[in-house]
Order: structure tokens, then C-alpha cells, then sequence
DNA sequence: TTCATTGCAAAGCGTTTGCACAAAG
DNA sequence: CTTTGTGCAAACGCTTTGCAATGAA
């Protein structure tokens, strides 16, 4: 079993152990998402790869389903200089490239990027996230 | 005179070597951003303030205006978790912190923050910019 | 006079919502 | 059966656009 089977089987689980329900919906959509291993997908690009599976599923039901992976935690949203929303499905820390042209966000490990420092954080207040995205062009 | 004229003047100079026109309302468009130094505006935000002051400026012009002055270089837009742009009065490279609760956005200078690792750049790319945001929750 | 700029309302885009129907447990 | 999920179309919020009227040079 590759290490991507894994992770459906393992995001199955936790979704059964949610409130949620397992519909043939949800498991497409699980499949389409984590079939690749860590992507970034718009909802329109899994509404196209799910036309072409020629899964029926409509846009409204992919955000909803989206939304409700994000709240039971298998999934992440990120937002670039673009102003569509990503769905990522890298779930530990990480940074993105962001290519300019044709708008594709990239994972970068944790472990490439090293901030030495940081500056001080406003009184009352903690860190959430530190994001970072390069932003890339052509040469 | 203040630094904040000093910028006011210099901009609206920048202006007018451009082949834009200045006008009634792009005067008051640079004066209320400009006026308190570095800020991050959304369109709204700026749409109230020129109401206050009884200026009579629609949203759509400061929509069309703010983008000519991201083209001729005079601001830049930020975006965030949020899904509103904001206009950057910053030309400097710098940073950001995000509260999230506020929506907030406030700058990091450059030199608060270091990047002491950063990952190899793909083939035929290079960096256009490194965005870091550091998202603010309460304590 | 000529061409850029403005304001309005309408359109656009990605995303969310309301609601009747379908499906899960 | 009861409750949650689904699909559609309509609503939404922010931003952009088309166009007639206005203003700058």
C-alpha cells in the first residue's frame, strides 16, 4: 500500500470519527484530493478533475465539503497575491513558493526556510502562524 | 515641513512625471493615505475617510485609482487571510504582522526579521519577493 | 478641442446560502 | 424515521467595467 492510500485510510477515519457522515461525495472528494500526495487545489480545479472522473458533484457541495474538512482539520486553506482560495492538504508547517504566471503555490518543508529572527510580538497577543511565500518570476 | 509632506510632495511629483493626470481627487487620494505615514488601507477604509472629510470621491475611483498608482509605483497591495486587498503606503521591503481578530495589518521592518535559510530556487525562476506574515491571535 | 478621468449602476468573480429533495444512520 | 448532505439557483462581498457626463491641458 503506498503512503498515499495510507493517508486516505487514515483521513477516512478521522472523518468517521467526526460528525460528519461518509457519502459517496465526501469519499470522491478525499480520493481527487489525496491521491497525489500534497497539492493545493482550487475548488474549481477538483470541480474539473471531478467532471472528468465524470463524478457527479457540484460546486456548492465541493466548498461546503472543503470548508467542512477545514474544520474537522484534514485540510488547510492558504491565500495568495491571486484571489482564489487553495485547499492544501499538506497539514504539517510549510512555506510556499507562489510561480507568478501560471499561479501554482509549491510546499516548501519547513526545514528549507530558517528564520533566525523574529521581531518582538505585540503585548496580549501570540503567533499563530509564520507564513512565508516567495514569490517567484521568470529569470 | 514633515517627513509625512516630505512623502506627500515627492509622490505627488511622481505623479506627475507619470501619464496620469492630477486631479482633484487623486490630490486627496494621496493626501489621505499619505497623510499618517505608512498604513495599510482597504478601499472602504479610505471611501470613509474621504466621506468624513465631505469629499466627494466614489468607491469605483478609488478602486481605478489606487490600481494606477500600484502601476506607476507609488503603493502596493497586500493580501491576507482576509479577502480584501490592501493598499501599502510601504514602498520599503518589509514584513507583516496580520491580527486576525481586527484584520488588522502592521509593518515589520525589513530588519526585524531574518531569513538565515532559505530552500534553492526552481530552474529559470527567480525571486520576485519574500512575503512573511506573522498571524496574531490573543493570548 | 481633445483626450483622460469621473461617477454611477451594472457586471464579474469566487464563494456562500436557502431550500426542496435525496441519502445516511 | 430523523437528521444530515446534496444540488441548484440565487445571494453575497469585493472589485472591475461600460458608458455618458465632466474636467484637465
Amino acid at each position: 500500500m503506498t503512503s498515499n492510500q495510507k493517508i486516505i485510510m487514515q483521513v477516512t477515519k478521522t472523518l468517521k470519527s467526526s460528525s460528519l457522515k461518509l457519502t459517496k461525495q465526501r469519499e470522491t472528494l478525499i480520493y481527487l484530493i489525496f491521491k497525489d500526495g500534497d497539492a493545493h487545489y482550487t475548488a474549481e480545479d477538483i470541480f474539473k478533475k471531478a467532471k472528468k472522473k465524470n463524478v457527479k458533484i457540484s460546486l456548492a457541495t465541493i466548498y461546503n465539503t472543503l470548508n467542512s474538512f477545514k474544520e474537522i482539520g484534514i485540510l488547510n486553506t492558504v491565500k495568495t497575491s491571486s484571489d482564489k482560495i487553495y485547499f492544501d492538504t499538506n497539514l504539517k508547517k510549510h512555506h510556499h513558493f507562489y510561480y507568478h504566471n501560471t499561479e501554482d503555490l509549491v510546499d516548501i518543508d519547513s526545514s528549507k526556510i530558517v528564520i533566525s529572527k523574529l521581531p518582538k510580538i505585540p503585548n496580549g497577543k501570540k503567533i499563530n502562524s509564520v507564513n512565508v511565500i516567495i514569490d517567484l518570476i521568470e529569470k
